[in-house]
DNA sequence: CGAATAGTGTCTCTTAGACACTATGTC
DNA sequence: GACATAGTGTCTAAGAGACACTATTCG
């Protein structure tokens, strides 16, 4: 239920308590070969120094969606238009040191462009393995570690039943390296036959671009290209199991 | 990333804009053998008289989730110790006329009980089937709508690969009862041979209680009782197929 | 006994996974 | 040619769904 105020339908500041909101980012990525987010190195504040999730305030006059997509445009100079879905909110009192702040999360994927991005202020930003975060090894600022494990998990959930897993690549991308990028998420190696034809019979998931690799990296047959197609489910959906 | 002050670390009422946050609460149950959701009617400020999620402001020093279950107690008068899951922050910067709200929306599920729940201000709240929400003939408060139709998509969905469905039933259940929850919620019916397998294989799922219905409702061979078991998960997933 | 609901047996069809194999390129 | 990677054929085992059947109660 929406606030009232205390007996009248006008405005009184007096009527609720004052909290600042923020959104923060975790900007996945396939990074050096490996499942990676994008952590920035704290300027100033508390935990000055300490590495922290891109984000910041929301505005008065924009939604929370508006506001992560511009910080984090702002922050790591990521190009606009990412995927951007909303991971939870996180509202602990004594979450930030200073004053109450709830913030709302977004799970967000960059694709393995050719140019890597550099922000404003990129000495101070580096993709970092997820497997540091979740190994406990790299502390963050605030509850941020809270966060990230929690938008990691997620990630790892939802291209079981998503077509999420496409956003990893470049617009015009191979069955293998779709593949790799499961592999690198879920840290398991998958039969490539089976992927090869797995993805294929899932209606909208990869469009045919009928022509092949024209540069190939190594030797072996040159794979066939794709581009995403409309769907964003999968059903029924991939199961994490290894072949190993 | 959490606020800055703008050039200390000293609190500073001027860096941040100051937003009202609130929680919002989906509290699904099966009223009167539909899938349903309980609605209160607002008493005052905007969309007086409007129906509307049961919620209220976070207070100062308390958590989100912690606001949630308070206000579900306070509006509802329903049992503490439900189950309570975020569903996701709404904060449109017009979504509540007065001020900025960022609201966080809750869904709840509330047992099959024997003493229907009644508030501390019953006469205005009810139940009411969730297919009156999704068909559009009932307008709600604020974006409640968006937030109802959220949570009904999202507790249909979860009712595939968790065992969240048994939240539905007393703590004592049969098998024909829990199958009666599945169609309910998914508004289709299932072949009850091949659901009384499937559920008892999920391990943890279904805990056999050894015993019979007492007091049998009509003629019949009395069904096995059970209670829910430790499991949150279920792989593979039930799939939303009917059996017409 | 018949009616009603609970629960099992069993068949079929689909699909995941293992893995042998063929295809197409580089060197 | 050898080698490497892409992609296919095919077998097997597990599971979902259809549906006939048995089990246990009430009246």
């Amino acid at each position: 239920m929406a606030p009232e105020a205390s007996s009248e339908s006008i405005y009184n500041s007096n009527d609720f308590p004052p909290f600042a909101v923020t959104v923060d980012i975790a900007l996945f990525t396939i990074f050096e070969g490996k499942f990676s987010m994008l952590l920035i190195e704290r300027g100033e504040g508390p935990f000055r120094f300490a590495w922290a999730l891109p984000g910041g305030f929301v505005r008065p006059d924009e939604g929370l969606l508006e506001a992560a997509n511009r910080e984090l445009s702002e922050e790591t100079g990521a190009p606009t238009n990412l995927h951007l879905e909303q991971l939870g909110s996180y509202g602990a009192p004594k979450r930030d040191p200073r004053m109450r702040v709830v913030t709302v999360a977004y799970c967000a994927i960059l694709p393995n462009l050719a140019t890597p991005i550099g922000g404003t202020d990129a000495l101070s930003a580096q993709f970092v393995p997820v497997d540091d975060i979740v190994s406990g090894n790299r502390n963050l600022a605030f509850d941020h570690e809270m966060i990230a494990r929690d938008a990691i998990e997620r990630t790892r959930s939802k291209i079981e039943y998503t077509t999420l897993a496409a956003k990893f690549c470049a617009p015009e991308f191979t069955i293998s390296e779709l593949r790799s990028v499961y592999e690198q998420i879920w840290g398991l190696s998958l039969e490539a036959g089976n992927f090869q034809r797995k993805v294929q019979q899932i209606g909208g998931f990869l469009e045919p671009l009928n022509k092949k690799v024209a540069n190939p990296t190594s030797a072996g047959r040159p794979p066939k290209l794709f581009r995403a197609g409309p769907a964003n489910e999968i059903s029924p959906p991939f199961k994490r199991n290894s072949t190993k």
